[in-house]
DNA sequence: CGGCGTATGTTAAAATTTTCACATGGGTGA
DNA sequence: TCACCCATGTGAAAATTTTAACATACGCCG
């Protein structure tokens, strides 16, 4: 019922809050309006404990011996992620990436809106990916400024991207989601979140030859 | 110069060691060969101490007074990471991710050859992406058997994601990057990994709507 | 060839995050 | 209304991960 808790809470935190909203929409979806941490950990592969001390950090949701209504915990979820409003995003890249993140409709579900999409390629430029419009680089600066966006998408190759974060910044953006493989150093009042392609894959690899014992193992 | 070392290390190590990899890359193409932990950590925005304590897991790669030769923590991190292998990958879904997933082409030069993508639909199959061949779904099964692939990425909506999860496994599948936003359940011998595109916006929704004060903190 | 500057590898401490265990309180039914 | 069940919220313990600090070793220079 009250919401403000505790100050200080994991990083990870913020993820799996995002993981239960998601889960939680769909029991909704399917006419379920009671679960019990137990239940929704369960959909998630989280621990029930896990579960109920990530929301304790926020408020007390639930009703002992009932479990969480379900509409309520969205409601509230809602708002602690900051999704209670829409969000207007830019996407700077039309590459294959950039195209692919504009023709996710999850984002508009979210309130995220993409308002437009920014690339240097002339034979890009004028045209729309999913309705959205495809606008020449340079105008990036005026376009931040005068629609006050906020957010920012960075699908540029590796060797652009930090001039592109460093425009963005400059230009009123203080959250940025980066799909370019390299580390954007930015002020630490913009956040930042990478999206790793490759990281992943190589993560796989290592947990494979891992299991084929190729690995360190063998050596002495 | 010995390789094994620690048996047990963060999870977190095997990702950053993919950054290092990939920064050493950079350097090697430089023209750089020799690295302090010191310097590393700078272009990575990782402290010297966590990567001298990651490399320290798997053996010792430095000289004291020097730091790393790159090229020879290059071949290291590449045997490590189980990078010194092809490796084949089918794509589950021609969609817009699993096309930008063909197009991407960093893919190839890890080594990781995309053998084919499946999907349903009439429309697509046949054609081509980035020079990979879109067969039907109904042939994944054969398809993962006869070429005994061991890697997939599934792009495909939500509420197919798990029967495809489990058909994979069934073929002999035993590592996943998983596109879809949802936790697919998997035996433990199976590595899946997962990139969820819409809770990185999220967390960046919600650190912005925090830094705005507008989030439990006014509330009690 | 010995001392000096430097950056490693490591050990110990600090910080963070997860898990456990259980007291607490809401709801239900007799 | 009371007793019982159930699942929450939490405080403490365990586990994990990061950071700090420093002894150690390498190479260079005189």
């Amino acid at each position: 019922m009250a919401r403000r808790k505790k100050y200080k809470f994991p990083k990870t935190t913020i993820e799996r809050l995002s993981y239960y909203f998601r889960a939680l929409e769909d029991l909704s979806k399917r006419g379920i309006d009671t679960v019990s941490s137990e239940a929704l950990g369960g959909k998630l592969n989280i621990k029930s404990s896990q579960i109920r001390k990530d929301l304790s950090y926020f408020g007390d949701f639930g009703k002992r011996g009932m479990g969480y209504d379900v509409k309520y915990l969205l409601k509230e979820l809602k708002y602690i992620l900051g999704l209670d409003r829409e969000w207007s995003v830019v996407i700077v890249g039309a590459g294959h990436i950039g195209a692919a993140m504009a023709n996710y409709d999850s984002f508009g579900k979210r309130g995220f809106n993409i308002a437009a999409i920014f690339d240097n390629d002339e034979k890009k430029i004028g045209k729309e990916i999913n309705g959205t419009p495809v606008l020449p680089y340079d105008n990036l600066d005026d376009f931040v400024k005068q629609n006050k966006i906020e957010m920012a998408i960075i699908a540029v190759p590796a060797a652009a991207a930090q001039a592109v974060a460093d425009k963005l910044v400059e230009s009123g953006v203080t959250a940025i989601l980066n799909f370019a493989p390299v580390a954007v150093q930015l002020d630490e009042n913009v956040r930042c979140l990478s999206v790793d392609l490759t990281t992943k894959l190589e993560a796989l690899a290592y947990y494979m030859s891992y299991s084929q014992d190729k690995l360190w193992k063998i050596y002495s």
